[in-house]
RNA sequence: CGUGGGGUAGAGCAGCCUGGUAGCUCGUUUGGCUCAUAACCAAAAGGUCGUUGGUUCAAAUCCAACCCCCACAACCA
């Protein structure tokens, strides 16, 4: 049995959970899910970040304390992931106390390539930040949105020196030690990787309050990679606790605006604690609505739980595992969607199940489940492996579709008139048989539905369905 | 000259690395079947593979230039 540990993005929670946190928890969910059919032990982290300014000034707004604000977002974000079904064992929060406590350690243990040095910029009073030179060129020096010109300002930071271990990093990426996936994404990193300035990783407490302060110097406070970036290894215990059982992470899920962080900054903090790489860095893609990116002011954003309200969750995961490709970008429309529930969830599988399991009830079949035990193809494996699962998901339909095919060629309505009773059962627990092997591949993508063909065709009765798996709408 | 991705049938995509009669899914049309959620199966129609030039017996595939779309560019997956 070996272990495996898959962590998620932890989500910024000063909004609602959107479609993109649910890509990410699908996919790390599915891996998980895998990795457990396969007999390994698997940890499963999610959490939340939750310090910053934008969440303490949206409390302020709301007029609630900031503990508060946090405490009630952390709750929906916790609530999204378990309707979600993802099967996580650890759900970290970057206001834990325990959490606040080990990354004043860690910082503490990288303090040699940590340094203090002033910064100065574009900043604009009614955003309260620093903008670029670009960006202040562009706007004529003045904030579109205050009408205020900016203002130059100076203000110290710790800084991290990530350029100490700019080899090093290179080489891992280089060397698939850390793997990043898809290839496009590593080669873009190894580009930006030429160019690693050092990260600021504090802000003065004039400017931001809500995070973990500094230790020995109380007029700074974290800012927000150090503080996210480090739940990875706080939720296991580090540095108080022995985690070499579990890390180095066995996969990372990120969404691609991020990745950089997680590639290059992620690993410089890691190799100043003296901890192993992460194997494997996912970068997914970003869901578009018909065709354009997700944003309020356009006021396109799909609800995730509107989607999931329309045919149930299982409906859900499966759009956006298979019909978004797990590395590029993909589009959500309405229309995508109705198509696949019915085409495909209805028409392909929950039509499969409910003719299969007609013809085995009227003709009395019995099955031996016994010898329904998960062996996955090996096409199927590497694709799992390969953390291409849109593509393994891909397969697995195949695999249905043959099904329904081999019914029509293999006509066991007409073995039944004929009374051709041996033909009939030969016939009808090979199809049954293969069903269950592809679902068995199904259940890391679909568990419930999975566990619900499982049921119809393993009693000692099968009978069809009640209630048809994908009812048509 | 920022970085990366993409432009292939009405729509969404594969093929490109390792050149050789252009493929899949949905949609459309026609036929078949009846176990099934009017589901399933089969067949047909539909493309000068972004543009131009080059290499080659042969280019969607290799090379060059150009045009167009998209994402990222120190915190909104």
């Amino acid at each position: 049995m070996t272990k495996k540990y898959i962590t998620t993005a932890i989500p910024y929670v000063n909004g609602k959970p959107h479609i993109g946190h649910a890509i990410d928890y699908c996919l790390a969910d599915v891996c998980a899910r895998y990795y457990r059919a396969c007999g390994d032990s698997v940890k499963l982290q999610v959490g939340t970040d939750e310090h910053g300014n934008k969440i303490a000034q949206k409390a302020k707004e709301l007029n609630v304390p900031v503990q508060e604000y946090v405490d009630e977002n952390a709750a929906n974000f916790r609530s999204f992931i378990k309707k979600l079904n993802v099967s996580y064992t650890d759900f970290v929060r970057t206001t834990d106390k325990k959490h606040e406590q080990r990354v004043k350690e860690i910082w503490q243990k990288l303090s040699g390539h940590i340094y203090k040095a002033e910064y100065e910029g574009w900043y604009c009073v009614g955003c309260e930040r620093y903008i670029t030179e670009k960006e202040c060129q562009e706007n004529g020096g003045i904030c579109p949105d205050h009408q205020k010109p900016y203002e130059k300002l100076k203000e110290e930071n710790y800084y991290y020196r990530v350029a100490d271990f700019k080899e090093q990093i290179r080489d891992a990426i280089e060397e698939d030690e850390i793997l990043i996936l898809p290839d496009f994404r590593k080669k873009e990193m190894m580009r930006l990787l030429e160019e690693t300035p050092d990260v600021s990783i504090s802000r003065p407490t004039s400017q931001l309050t809500w995070g973990v302060p500094v230790p020995g110097d109380e007029s700074q406070v974290m800012y927000v990679w150090m503080d996210a970036l480090a739940n990875y290894i706080t939720v296991l215990g580090y540095p108080e606790k022995d985690i070499s059982g579990w890390w180095p992470a066995t996969a990372q899920f990120v969404g691609k605006d991020i990745l950089r962080f997680h590639a290059i900054l992620w690993p410089a903090l890691l190799l100043g604690l003296g901890l192993p790489l992460p194997k494997t860095i996912v970068s997914h893609g970003m869901v578009l609505a018909d065709g354009q990116k997700m944003s309020k002011s356009i006021g396109n954003v799909v609800e995730p739980l509107e989607v999931i309200d329309k045919y149930g969750l299982e409906a859900f995961r499966y759009y956006f595992l298979r019909h978004v490709d797990t590395f590029a970008d993909a589009d959500f429309t309405w229309d995508k969607y109705d198509d696949a529930y019915n085409n495909e969830l209805a028409n392909d599988l929950g039509n499969l199940v409910q003719r299969l399991a007609t013809l085995a009830s009227k003709n009395d079949i019995r099955i031996n489940t016994g010898t329904s035990i998960a062996i996955y193809s090996e096409e199927y494996d590497d694709l799992m492996r390969e953390y291409k699962f849109s593509k393994a998901f891909d397969l697995v339909w195949v695999k249905i579709q043959g099904l329904n095919k081999r019914i029509d060629e293999e006509k066991p309505w007409n073995l039944a008139k004929e009374g051709e009773i041996a033909k009939l059962y030969t016939c009808m627990c090979g199809l049954i048989k293969d069903l269950l092997q592809a679902n068995h591949e199904l259940a890391p993508f679909l568990p419930e539905t999975a566990e619900k063909i499982q049921n119809v065709f393993a009693g000692d009765k099968i009978q069809p369905p009640k209630t048809p798996l994908f009812p048509k709408h």
